[in-house]
DNA sequence: ACGAAAGTACGACGCTCGTCAAACTTTGAT
DNA sequence: ATCAAAGTTTGACGAGCGTCGTACTTTCGT
């Protein structure tokens, strides 16, 4: 059985504060765009992030309590959905506003302002 | 003379990363709020802002250069305007996103989430 | 000319956040 | 039964941010 399930919030009780602090670091927001370009569930280990595991798990703890995803194991991989139409319901254009913000950025801007 | 015009970065050039940590602090937020609802210019010292006054001058600055806010000397005032259709256009939905989802939230939503 | 009002500049301080390594847990394969 | 793979947990550390007080600058009244 799986109790391995984390707990997920219901998104319209969480305050916009904690919505801007899980976007606010670039390394959640990557997530969030492998996550939208994907449109499929992604392993946590599957990311194209450069950061180590125990941060890694850190940054999907975040994103997870702000309900920007959905987290569910398979196997031993914990396998992450982006709970975008809920979060759009909440927060109407916002994840559309930040993320097509990026989109076709130039890489620098992609990257964290101060290293 | 007015070498008293602080400099304003062209919104385009501002990287979202800049602009979500201009937004990410409440304070901050309410002074945007606050000349939303306004729409007239408003004196640093007029804000129903809970900081000290250099404080304040910290958050004025921080919202300058993120290119959220223009601001223009009167006498020793200082007035700050709202640069909303310019950074509207460099961030579509955005601003919008951001002071709806706070716009009817109970107070309590609008304090700090960690005092 | 003098003083008050409105901000700014400059340090300083405390707290939080992102980061990592190391140890541990759980599942799947052999 | 063992071992490897995938994450989590915990503790520690360093950097950055929000905060303030004090001193300074500029402008407006009188």
């Amino acid at each position: 059985m799986d109790d391995r399930t984390p707990h997920h919030p219901d998104v319209r009780t969480i305050p916009l504060q904690q919505v801007l602090e899980a976007l606010v670091d670039p390394v959640r927001r990557s997530i969030v765009r492998q996550l939208r370009e994907a449109d499929a569930d992604i392993a946590c280990g599957s990311f194209d992030i450069a950061v180590s595991k125990s941060t890694a798990t850190h940054h999907f703890r975040i994103l997870r309590e702000a309900g920007l995803i959905r987290q569910h194991y398979v196997g031993t991989s914990r396998m992450n959905t982006l709970r975008d139409a809920e979060f759009a319901e909440a927060f109407p254009g916002l994840l559309d506003a930040v993320v097509d913000a990026e989109r076709n950025a130039p890489a620098a801007a992609r990257r964290p302002a101060r290293a």
